[in-house]
DNA sequence: CCGAGATAAATAGGTTTCTTAAGTATTGTG
DNA sequence: CACAATACTTAAGAAACCTATTTATCTCGG
């Protein structure tokens, strides 16, 4: 039960980035006493560190107090991006800052066995002491809870394939699966905390969405959820890598993007530098508006059911021409409910995958492991009671 | 913070419907005593009612254990539903059962003064003594939070109007607001405790939607979600009475369907009677399939959306031929995502609105009664701090 | 440089809430 | 009627927090 206090104060430092014991007890109601009983067990362990603050501009009175942050010093958990054609290795610490560095890079192979391969040669040119955890990001739908990919209509060799398990024959550790786009909404919740609500698009091979409510990420009760990619889209008739006719993935990936652009023009270069370079010269062609009007329903519909009115745009549209997501956000607008009633905003931003996965890892490889036995072990029996 | 278990307890036996301290001990992971002392304060405050359970087919060994059950003897909350054409009241006990049975009814006003003072009229007839509460369900937009009605294309004067101000003319008490289909939603919940994810969809003057996560309803981040009968269907050029046009509320609601049968059929009676008994003749004809395929398509999306497998369909298509439902059910799956993993399930229910406002009733306004000040104080410290 | 004021962190002791352990009560069974 | 089985109660102790107090470390003004 008291593990409660533990997150909370966590959960408020990963939002503050740093903060002292006494503004951690503050924020949360707890009593000094309390804050820094959890925090010196935290430094303990070394998922905290203290440090040094530059605070020639914070001149306060009294005693300052000692800043903490989550460790930055020893890489703690192996962050894997499984990609459709890449996959990104790296190991980072609990306190891992910045936009995504990835330490190995490799071309995601066609197969279970040689990804795990190419997986163990990556792992021999890291780090292998004092890690905590493996999480690695998957696209598709994924059943974060069994670790199993069910669908992957751009990696199909996932489908079934047991993830964790091969990882763990290189890493003898905790391992946790996450759906990409999730991963995404929650580095961009890392970098921007204030952001408690919003709907995080990603386009890229495929289009997905992921919601963050309350500055936690929805848990659907199926692992499937944000599925905006594989909404049909009336009158287009392309075939889908899921089986279906028509989705939108099909129009507003990448390689939809370029097929239409290919269409477009036959003779010219259809190469996505060419598209961007043409589209910042041409502004948003009739082709380009229909394709956008439709990605921009789906969202509407999706803020509208969820109840949400901020859109985080990363990926490929994020690169093109600044009004291809003015118009987009236009688009948005009309459909979505919530505008008559108050303000929508649609923005872009980069990918934060390393931020998405070390949190990830937090919540799933490192807070239970601090929680140990006894309150797992209850949770678990609370569990099966249902 | 040790509220905790009692909110626990509660919710538990609401699932259960009734259970001994040592049962709700067991199914909690709770102690003996812990459940036994919850259970004697709860009794003391009158929540809950020990009753004799007929026990001839549980022949059991050991010393029977006392059952207990919310309290069915005293009305303790105020029921209201604020409706399109009629407005229902009655007193309902913390442990009301069965169909809704409203004990006054009456027209609802066109002007919030009018409903006051016919809501006062009804007030006369009804025991004062002992209430802990009003609970009320509205169409719309609802901010629960607040009290208010931020959009109602159906009754605009609801629009910004005080309603619990009203209320609180009345009974001096506290008072709960409600949006309709989430109280319906919490309503099948306690008939069925057992789905606990599900979204509802209930047609009748307007079309919406609310969804049950893990038993719990969804708290979007703005007062707004599951607006299915305002997402625009390609095509369709009615006017509705939110502003948009061609709305899937203009086709699927009551009066939409009755519009497109006379459309139909200009010169026969479109009454509901005869259009029920048309269609129990005559099958799906094209016009209806053609409008339940919209709305199967906006539902799909939904539950896309927000990870569901189970559709629970209240209101006047339910009053339909039952093929109707068999229809729309088809045309659900089809576009769900999940209907290639598994399986989709689409089911009809009454309408449990009384249960939905006597839960909602406990949640919002027994439950922080019971918590009582320091709790309550130090939540919303909590809060602020946020 | 020093003391006053201010704030942070650590310590001590008390409260609340649960749990474990050990009764007591109430049933069916032989 | 004794005994096994189960439900409930009581008593004692543990865990987690809180309040109050003390100690530490800073700025500021002389």
């Amino acid at each position: 039960m008291g593990q409660w206090n533990k997150r909370a104060l966590l959960a408020r430092l990963q939002l503050l980035g740093s903060a002292s014991r006494a503004e951690l007890a503050k924020s949360l109601g707890l009593s000094q006493p309390t804050s820094g009983k959890i925090v010196d067990e935290m430094l303990e362990i070394g998922l905290l560190q203290e440090f040094d603050e530059d605070r020639r501009q914070t001149a306060t009175l009294g005693r300052p107090g000692r800043m903490l942050r989550f460790d930055t010093r020893r890489p703690r958990l192996v962050t894997i991006q499984l990609g459709v054609t890449e996959t990104s290795v790296s190991a980072a610490p609990v306190g891992a800052i910045g936009e995504d560095a990835w330490r190995i890079q490799f071309a995601t192979p066609p197969s279970p066995s040689q990804w795990r391969i190419a997986l163990g040669k990556a792992a021999g040119r890291m780090v292998g002491k004092g890690l905590w955890g493996v999480v690695a990001s998957v696209p598709g739908v994924v059943d974060e809870k069994n670790g199993t990919v069910l669908f992957s209509p751009n990696l199909h060799w996932t489908e079934g394939a047991v993830l964790p398990g091969l990882m763990r024959q290189i890493w003898n550790a905790p391992i946790a699966l996450v759906q990409e786009e999730r991963a995404l909404a929650l580095g961009h919740q890392a970098a921007a905390p204030t952001q408690e609500d919003f709907l995080l698009v990603d386009f890229g091979e495929g289009v997905g969405g992921a919601a963050m409510i309350g500055g936690k990420p929805f848990v659907p009760p199926l692992p499937i959820s944000g599925e905006l990619g594989h909404t049909p889209v009336l009158g287009n008739r392309r075939p889908c890598g899921c089986g279906g006719v028509g989705c939108l993935e099909t129009l507003v990936s990448t390689s939809g993007l370029l097929r239409s652009f290919a269409e477009f023009r036959p003779k010219g270069d259809a190469s996505w530098v060419s598209f961007v370079r043409f589209i910042a010269g041409q502004g948003i062609v009739p082709w380009l508006a229909e394709t956008l009007e439709s990605a921009a329903g789906i969202i509407a519909g999706a803020l509208n059911v969820w109840g949400l009115r901020r859109v985080v745009v990363t990926g490929c549209l994020a690169e093109l021409h600044p009004a291809v997501l003015r118009y987009l956000a236009a688009a948005i607008e009309r459909g979505s409910l919530w505008a008559r009633l108050g303000r929508v905003e649609v923005e872009s931003a980069p990918r934060r995958r390393t931020a998405g996965l070390v949190a990830t890892g937090i919540e799933r490889l490192v807070l239970p492991m601090i929680e140990g036995e006894s309150e797992a072990a209850n949770s678990i029996k609370k569990y099966e009671h249902r």
